[in-house]
RNA sequence: GGGCGAUUAGCUCAGUUGGCUAGAGCGCCACGUUUACACCGUGGAUGUCGGGGGUUCGAGUCCCUCAUCGCCCA
């Protein structure tokens, strides 16, 4: 190992270079990939795979800083680590995203293009983002296995796909049924309910009037329904009424005076509103429905306006008398309440919608129109025809395609599902006993509650991009032919070698009245195809949703439905990692499909992290502005410092928020990000006044502009940090010229030399019990701490005095170098990059060390994760210890507050017991070097000097002789603070131990530790009122 | 409407089974370029732990309730 970089020791950590340096190091070594071997405990981990839709965010950083944490970790503990990446094809979004910048750029639909073409396009986009998602998982430092590289649509997961979909259709787990979906009519698919948003809209309700047909004495002539979406009623099938309204009403009423008995009276007012209003539909409307829900029992219709279509009068408890009208059109195919009313009453479901959003031929004279010309017509028609009766303005929630940001219509069509009750109750069962383990355990409950609902699970989509559902169908015309086929069939090769399953659908009926003939095949297989089409078979156009692939992403990757080596070593994986948001779309699925394919569990752990949100509160979104690149903070700050803050800001917490920040490029201020300038292309530096673009930029004039990296500060702990650590290395290799290694003996050892080994075991513990119960902040704040605080800020510049001797030099520099090695190596799974730098260049002076020297790895990513020495857990040691830290801070503060010149030595004195004392004595070098202080006197009999500044701790009074220099006012002004602080916390105490319930049933312990305190404050208040009688009597 | 979470210093957050004179980083104030580090050092100021009840000898921590904010599900 040589190189510029040995030469060179910058003051500042330049992670540029170390990052370029290293990764490709530890690539060509071999690191990141995993055999099978059976002599080692496996230890394994799937990425949760990234879409190819974009390129990566703060929220991909996160996941898999916190899974390389656990990686590299494990890999040093000795364990045969596998972290297996890849990508996700990501169905719906990545075509979506295609087809948006088809229209874009070449004004072009799909249909244009055509299937093939279509596909091919998205195939180009995937390599292109897969590419670049790959890299910058690099670039976080990520220690993947590359070799074993997976995206859900390759042929190995496309294998599993087709096995899993063939077992399930074999076990006629998977049917196809008519079901209201949310369509999206610009994309022409269904979206599944989590890929819908709602918007609030201004809009109109519509009251129109059906003529009842042959009204009776008594009966109204017509029926006034309110309707947001008057197009709808062209596939009217019933009008709904209460089957009992008066009872309806009644119970209303009752539950409402329930409420206002236990309601504050900013309710009751708004209860007793709806109370009169109660009282007035009584009289009013009451009657009525009575009279409609009579004529429904008596099996009486309406007449549909505009076509004139005869539709029954159904009664149906989904009708509310206490709303408009209290009937209710029902519209069984587009809308999901009346769907259920369909299904209930056995109506009729007219489908009036093409896929595109036009009307169809069951709409009569409106067919071809969209919905919105269609709307505008009926209303029009309405109006012409005298029926209806009035329009109000209203709000309406809206239901939006979150990937075409259109309005979504509820639409009628053929799906194929997934049953969920057996395969449900596995991932239930393997929760609740245990075998998986949610960690925080509060995602358990969403987990069981949404599974128990037990809904079956629509795994059609209308796309193009995806795996194609492999079944084939056809209509029969008559028994004979399905007899036919199915001997034919079961003659054929591929029915016998189980390629092929034949499934009479009797659920599904032809309009000539026979069951629907539906072949899955297990294979890609031209030859059946062949067969098939030939037989008159048609495969069905639709895709598999994305999740069905991904489902089977911790077994699919490692080989199945082979029985491979890896699928027998690495199976199940150990952890998933992931975001709350996708455990019932994806972790669920995974615990279900595991479990019907392999019998296992697909991983024993589930840790779910926070999210991310910015300053706001609010989730970070491209489209929002907010979001923050990754490779911004990496370029600007570095990975370490990306990592190190992620690893900081990753506690129970269910999300962290963050500031965001603009980078001037032109001044490098930090600007901060509002909810105004957030959506500008172009934005003023409030630092210099210059203006730089943002990812808005459109215009030629606005690009010209420079671009600014928006990242948050709060990445600055970690670049600190990284500092901090790289100037702490930065001393010892300065000083480990020398460095020669030997045994080291304990009690050989002076006083800090023993105080940091104690301190680094009982760090080495904690860090390590943290990552196991996944606590990431904990773990790095205990390291900051101890690095910053302990060894930086006491153990080297204690040290320092030590180094330039001859005679204690050489085991200083042994402790330096071993305790340095010891904090790299815990480090080493957060900030991989700096570690490494540090350890090589450590090696090149100090190849062996520790305690029993021996040779060090070739890289600190093979390392061995440190053990906590319990022989060096010294808690006498620490105390001592502590006395000098004590001291040491009293004599700075008196410096300070007596403002004595940084390099001006003074004198002090101490009054402590003798047992303290001893240890104070030890420690005289670095008073001096420390604190510029001299030590005159120390132990029980010292006595204060004339002219001397104070400070008391722990039973321990400073004396720093002042001479005459002394500003007594400043004195007096401390010790009264004091004394008025001290007052406080007695008076607390005295009345805690006065409380004879306190003394009698407070464990005896801590009745003792508030008497030992009582009296050290005590001790205290004594020691400050004698300080300031002898202050005043000057 | 149901569920989950949050509310602690100006800001972002720690605070493990109740035992505190409530902590950190950033920011702020004062001093300081002593050859590891100004991405630094030394010292300092800053809190009715969202409000109100309760349990307990003792509550930031447990229970109830209200308020505000966020997320998820319907």
């Amino acid at each position: 190992m040589t190189g510029d970089w040995q030469a060179e020791l910058p003051k500042q950590y330049d992670h540029h270079s170390a990052q370029q340096r290293w990764y490709g190091f530890w690539k060509s070594k071999g690191y990141f990939h995993s055999e099978v071997d059976p002599d080692r405990k496996p230890f394994t981990i799937v990425m949760p795979p990234p879409n190819v839709t974009g390129a990566l965010h703060l929220g991909h950083a996160l996941n898999n800083t916190l899974q390389d944490i656990l990686i590299r970790w494990k890999r040093m503990q000795g364990y045969n680590p596998l972290w297996m990446p890849g990508t996700d094809h990501a169905g719906i979004a990545t075509q979506a995203v295609v087809e948006r910048r088809l229209i874009e750029q070449e004004g072009k639909t799909r249909h244009d293009l055509g299937r093939e073409e279509l596909v091919r396009r998205i195939w180009l986009w995937k390599e292109e983002y897969a590419e670049r998602i790959l890299k910058q998982l690099g670039e976080i430092g990520c220690s993947c296995d590359w070799e074993r590289t997976r995206f859900t649509l390759d042929d190995i997961c496309a294998r599993a796909v087709r096995q899993t979909f063939y077992n399930l259709f074999k076990k006629q787990v998977i049917y196809r049924g008519k079901r209201l979906v949310n369509w999206d009519t610009f994309l022409q698919t269904a979206v599944s309910d989590d890929e819908v948003f709602h918007e609030t809209i201004e809009g109109h309700f519509w009251h129109i009037r059906y003529k009842v047909i042959d009204p009776q004495d008594g009966e109204p002539d017509w029926i006034s329904l309110a309707t947001t979406r008057p197009e709808t009623l062209l596939g009217d099938t019933a009008v709904a009424v209460h089957p009992n309204p008066t009872a309806a009403i009644d119970k209303i009423e009752s539950t409402l005076h329930r409420k206002r008995a236990e309601a504050t009276p900013k309710d009751i007012e708004a209860i007793d509103d709806e109370l009169k209003e109660l009282a007035l539909r009584r009289n009013s409307i009451l009657p009525v429905l009575e009279k409609i829900s009579q004529m429904a029992r008596e099996g009486r219709c309406v007449q549909l306006p505009l076509l004139g279509r005869k539709i029954p009068l159904v009664t149906d408890e989904w009708a509310k008398p206490n709303l408009g009208s209290g009937c209710v059109k029902i519209t069984p195919a587009h809308d999901p309440n009346d769907y259920q009313v369909g299904i209930r009453q056995s109506l009729e479901m007219i489908n009036i919608l093409n896929p595109d959003g036009t009307l169809n031929g069951q709409a009569g004279p409106y067919q071809g129109l969209t919905i919105q010309d269609a709307r505008k017509k009926v209303v029009a028609d309405l109006e012409r025809d005298q029926l209806l009766e009035r329009v109000e303005d209203r709000q309406i929630d809206l239901a939006h395609s979150d990937r075409s940001k259109t309005p979504i219509e509820p639409f009628l069509a053929d799906q194929w599902f997934i049953a969920m009750d057996v395969l449900a109750q596995s991932s239930i069962d393997a929760v609740r006993d245990g075998r998986v383990q949610i960690t925080p355990k509060r995602y358990e409950k969403g987990y069981l509650d949404w599974l128990s609902e037990k809904r079956d699970w629509p795994v059609s989509r209308q796309l193009w991009w995806g795996h194609r559902i492999p079944v084939w169908s056809l209509i029969p015309a008559d028994r004979n032919q399905i007899n036919q086929i199915k001997s034919t069939l079961s003659e054929s090769p591929f029915a016998k070698s189980d390629k092929l399953y034949l499934l009479v659908a009797e659920n599904e009926i032809s309009p000539s009245g026979q069951p629907i003939l539906h072949v899955c095949l297990r294979d890609d297989d031209p030859q059946v195809v062949k067969q098939l089409e030939a037989l008159g078979f048609c495969q069905d156009p639709d895709v598999l949703d994305t999740w069905f692939s991904s489902a089977l992403w911790p077994h699919s990757t490692l080989g199945w439905p082979e029985e491979t080596a890896e699928l027998e070593y690495f199976y199940p994986t150990d952890v998933l990692v992931t975001s709350r948001d996708i455990i019932t779309l994806w972790v669920a699925r995974m615990i279900l499909a595991s479990l019907f394919n392999t019998q296992k569990i697909p991983f024993r752990e589930v840790y779910i992290h926070p999210k991310i949100l910015d300053g706001y509160g609010e989730t970070m979104s491209k489209s929002k502005g907010n979001g923050v690149d990754p490779l911004d903070v990496i370029n600007l700050y570095g990975a370490d410092a990306l990592r190190f803050g992620i690893a900081h800001l990753a506690t129970e917490n269910q999300d962290a928020r963050m500031k965001v920040e603009f980078i001037c490029p032109h001044c490098d201020g930090l600007v901060d990000q509002t909810k105004k300038n957030r959506v500008l292309p172009v934005v003023q530096c409030t630092k210099c006044q210059s203006s730089f673009s943002t990812q808005w930029a459109r215009s030629d004039s606005d690009c010209a502009l420079p671009r600014a990296s928006v990242t948050s500060e709060r990445f600055e702990l970690g670049r600190n940090f990284c500092n901090k650590l790289w100037n702490a290395s930065r001393f010892a290799m300065l000083n480990l010229q020398n460095y020669s290694p030997a045994d080291i003996l304990v009690d050989d050892l002076e006083l800090e030399d023993q105080w940091i080994l104690s301190r680094l075991a009982t760090v080495t513990k904690q860090v390590t019990e943290a990552l196991d119960h996944f606590r990431y902040a904990d773990a790095t704040r205990i390291l900051y701490d101890f690095s910053w605080d302990e060894f930086c800020s006491f153990y080297i510049e204690i040290i320092k005095v030590r180094l330039n001797d001859n005679r204690h030099g050489p085991l200083a520099r042994r402790i330096l170098a071993h305790t340095l090695d010891t904090i790299i190596r815990l480090l080493h799974p957060m900030i991989p990059f700096i570690t490494e730098e540090v350890w090589q260049r450590l090696a090149e002076l100090a190849p062996k060390r520790g305690l029993k020297p021996t040779q060090a790895a070739e890289s600190v990513m093979v390392a061995e994760w440190p053990k906590a020495e319990d022989a060096h857990l010294n808690k006498v040691i620490e105390t001592r210890f502590s006395y000098f830290q004590k001291v040491l801070a009293g004599v700075r503060e008196i410096r300070s507050r007596q403002q004595i010149a940084p390099r001006k030595q003074v004198s002090f004195s101490v009054r402590c017991d003798s047992q303290v004392a001893d240890s104070l004595a030890a420690m005289k070098p670095y008073f001096e070097s420390m604190a510029a202080a001299l030590v005159t006197e120390l132990g029980p009999e010292v006595s204060a000097p004339a002219f001397s500044a104070t400070t008391n701790s722990g039973g321990m009074e400073v004396f720093v002789d002042m001479e005459d220099l002394i500003d007594v006012a400043t004195e007096i002004n401390r010790n009264e603070n004091e004394l008025t602080r001290l007052k406080k916390a007695i008076a607390a105490k005295e009345n805690k131990l006065r409380n004879p319930s306190f003394v009698s049933k407070a464990p005896k312990e801590v009745v003792e530790r508030e008497k030992v305190s009582l009296e050290q404050l005590q001790a205290q208040i004594n020691f400050h009122t004698s300080t300031l009688e002898k202050l005043r009597s000057r």
